[in-house]
DNA sequence: GATGAATGAGGCTTCATTCAT
DNA sequence: CATGAATGAAGCCTCATTCAT
C-alpha cells in the first residue's frame, strides 16, 4: 500500500464505483436499477452475450421498462460502458491530480483498479475487458474515448514523472500506460479463471503487490 | 531486440502461426480454409459476433460444409481456440527450451508476440483477447487450460531466473507472468485502436520495446 | 343408434371436443388460437410434417407468439395432444360412469369417437391416428399414458360387462379394447381416403353402424 | 389356428414378407440392402422422421449410392410402401383365392397380419402404420391404392360369406374390412407400446385370439 | 410510468440432393 | 458402380424492438 496517496478520496473513489452516480438528481429509482443490472449482467456475459430479458430480470422490472428509459440495447450499453469509464477516469483524475511521485500515483491507481475489483468486479469486467470485445461499431463511439483518455492520463502522469526524473527516461508513456492496465487486467483475468489465485481477499491484495512491483520495478535483479 | 535468441526457430515459429498446422496429414483443403477463415472473423467480430455465414464466405465454400466437417458453431471455434493456443504454446516452450537467460527468454516471448501480431495479428487476438471474452461454457475448457498452460510456461521462466540470480526474487512467478501477458494484450489493443500508434512496422517495433522495458525493468528510474 | 345413452351429456361431449377447455381462466385469446391451430395443422400434416411457421399463419398470429407460449415445438405438440386425448379420455369416463349396460357403453363410446370425427375430425385424427406415428421420444411421454387410459377404461367396461353377463367371457379386456379403438380409428382412415364413403353426413353414420355392429356381434352369421 | 387353411403357403407368405422379392432377376445386391434398411428405418421413424442418412447406415453401403439406384427420397419411400403392401395383398389374395369358408378366410387374414409382426414387425408397421401417417402428397399415390386394394380384397371376402351365409347379411362389406384391419394395427400397436403385452410370443399369440374373437364374434355374450 | 404481449428478422442447424472422382 | 465431399434451401428458435393497455 501507499499510505497518504490518496487520503480519504479511497473510500469516495470505490463508493462512486460501486453505485454510479452522474447525476442522481431525481433520477428515477427503476432507471438506476435497470443500469445497475445491465452492469452485472454485461459484465458477466459481454456486449453479444446479454440479453434485454437478462437485464429487465436482474433489476426486477419489466421487460419493456428497458425501452422506455433507453432508446436500443446498444445505447444501454454504451451508456453503461461510459459511466464506468467515468468512473475509472474520474479516479485515474482525481489521483493524477494529487501532489504524490509519479510512481506513487501510478502505484494507486494500480491499487484503485485492484480495490474496485474486489468491491465491485464487474466494474472492472466491464471497463477493462470490454475494450477489446465490444464490436467495432461500439467501439468507435465512446469507449474508444474512454479507453484512450484513460491511457492518456497515465501517460501524463508517466511523462511528469520523466521531467521530475521519477520515470526511467527511456519509457514511451502511451505503450507503458496501455501496459500497466493490460497487466492489471490479465492479471484479474488469471484471477477469475482460478489460474492465479482462488479470488479471495489475500489473493487479490497479492495480485495487487505483484503487478505493483512488476510495473514499478520490472522483473530484472536490478 | 535481442540479437541471437531465438536463431532461426523465429521464421519457423512466424510460418507455423500463420498457417497453423496440427497433422496436415491429408486433411482436406477445404477443412483448412475453414479453420483459416473461422480465425479470422472470429479475430474480427469476437464469438458471440461472427456467423457462421461469414466464416463460410470468407473461406469460400457453401454454409453447410461448415457443418460437414464440424458438429456445431461451439466445436468449430473451440477447435480454433486450440488450434492458435497450440501454437503459441508451442513458441513458448520452444523458447523456454533454449539456453538464454531468463529475462532474455521473457523478452524473446514477449517479441514473438508482438511480431506475431505484425504477420498474422488474428492469431493473437484470438489467444490473447479471447481469454476473458469467451462464454463460460468454452472458457472451462480448453481456453482455460490453454490459458494457464501459457501462464505457466512463462512463470518456470521467473521461478528458474530466480533461482539463478536473474529475476527479482520477490517477482510472484504466476502473477508477473499474467502480468507479462496482459501488458502485451493491452498494449496491441491500442495498437488496434489506434490509441498508441498506427498499427505501422515501426509502432509495432516500439510497442515490442516497450513492453520488454516495462517487463524488465519497471518504470522507475533506478 | 342407442337412444337414451348418452342423453344430454350428448351435446356437452361434443362442444368440448370442439373447442378444449382445461381451465380457461383468463387465458389469453392468443394462445387458444395457437392451441386451435396447431390441433389442425398436427392432425393434416402429422408431427414431423407440420411447420411452426404454418401454425403460425393458421392461427393467425406472429411466429414469434408460439415461442411467447411454448417453449419448442415439442412442448406445444406435447400439450395439443395432451389436451385432445384429456377432452376424448373424458368423455370416455363420462360414460362409463353411466347406468347403462356394458355394450351400450361400448356403443356410446363409438358413438363419441365417430361423432366427434363429424364435426372435429381433427382432434380424432390426432387423438387416433398419432398414437404410432409420434417419434419414440415424445410418444413414451404423455401420449404413451393417454393410450394407456384410454384402453384401461374401455377395459374396465369390458370387465364390469362380463361379470354382469353382458360381455362374452372369453373376450380379452385390454386386446378388445384396442380392437375396438383400432376399428374406429381405421374405418376413420377408411373415410378420409374416401375408400369406404365419401366422408358425407350419412357415410359416417354408416361407418358408426358398421363398427357398433362389427364390435357388438362379429361378422359371423350368429 | 385354422388348421389347414393356408398349408403349405404359410411359409412362403412369411419369407416373402421378411425378403421382399418383386423381381430379383440379377437385382444388385446393395440395391436389395438398401431397400431392406429403408423398411427398417422407415418403419422406426416414418415418413418425415428417417432421413437418407440413417438408410445409408443401416444399408452399409455410402451415401451417394442411394441416389444412384433412386431418384429421391420419395421415391425410395413409395417403392418400399409398395413393396411391402405388395407382400401384404398377395397374400391376402392367396388366403381369398382358398377354398376356405369365409370366417376362417378372414381369420386366417389376421393369422397371417399378425405373424408377420412375429418376424418381421417392420413389414406390418410400414404397411399398416403408414398409411395415416403419410403425407398427403404419398397418400394420394401408390399407398391409398394399395390400401384400398386390401380393404376391397377383405371386403370381397364378406361379400361372397353373405352370399352363402356365413356371414351376418348386416354387415357392411367396407367398413367392416377396414375395422378388421384396424382392429388388428391397433392391437399391435398396444403391444409395440407394452399396453396390451410385453411383445414376447404368448402375448403375440394372445393378440391373435383376441383379435379374431373380436372380429368372428364381437363382444356381447350371445 | 409501467407492463408484458406481439412482431419478425436473423442465426444455427439439418438434410435432400448433386457432383467430381 | 461406388464414394463422400459439397451445396443451399428450409426449419427451429432467439431476441431486439414495438405497441396496446
Amino acid at each position: 500500500m501507499l499510505p497518504g496517496l490518496v487520503p480519504s478520496q479511497d473510500s469516495k473513489l470505490l463508493q462512486a464505483a460501486s453505485s454510479v452516480h452522474l447525476g442522481d438528481g431525481g433520477e428515477p429509482e427503476k432507471r438506476r436499477a435497470i443500469l445497475h443490472a445491465a452492469v452485472k449482467v454485461f459484465a458477466e456475459k459481454g456486449y453479444e452475450g446479454c440479453r434485454i430479458a437478462d437485464i429487465a430480470k436482474q433489476a426486477g422490472v419489466a421487460y419493456g421498462l428497458v425501452y422506455h428509459y433507453f432508446r436500443s440495447k446498444e445505447e444501454l450499453l454504451e451508456h453503461v460502458l461510459a459511466e464506468q469509464w467515468a468512473v475509472f477516469i474520474d479516479a485515474l483524475e482525481t489521483i493524477s491530480a494529487g501532489a504524490a511521485a509519479a510512481p506513487d500515483q501510478l502505484a494507486a491507481m494500480c491499487d484503485f483498479a485492484i480495490e474496485v475489483y474486489r468491491t465491485a468486479p464487474a466494474v472492472v469486467r466491464v471497463v477493462l475487458l470490454e475494450v477489446a470485445r465490444t464490436p467495432n461499431a461500439l467501439r468507435s463511439g465512446s469507449t474508444r474515448q474512454a479507453f484512450e483518455g484513460a491511457v492518456n492520463i497515465i501517460a501524463r502522469v508517466i511523462r511528469r514523472g520523466q521531467e521530475r526524473g521519477e520515470i526511467r527516461q527511456s519509457a514511451d508513456p502511451m505503450i507503458t500506460a496501455a501496459g500497466v492496465l493490460g497487466a492489471i487486467e490479465m492479471s484479474l483475468t488469471g484471477l477469475v479463471l482460478g489460474v492465479v489465485g482462488a479470488a479471495g481477499d489475500e489473493d487479490v491484495e497479492r495480485v495487487k503487490r505483484g503487478v505493483v512491483d512488476l510495473m514499478l520495478g520490472g522483473v530484472s535483479a536490478r
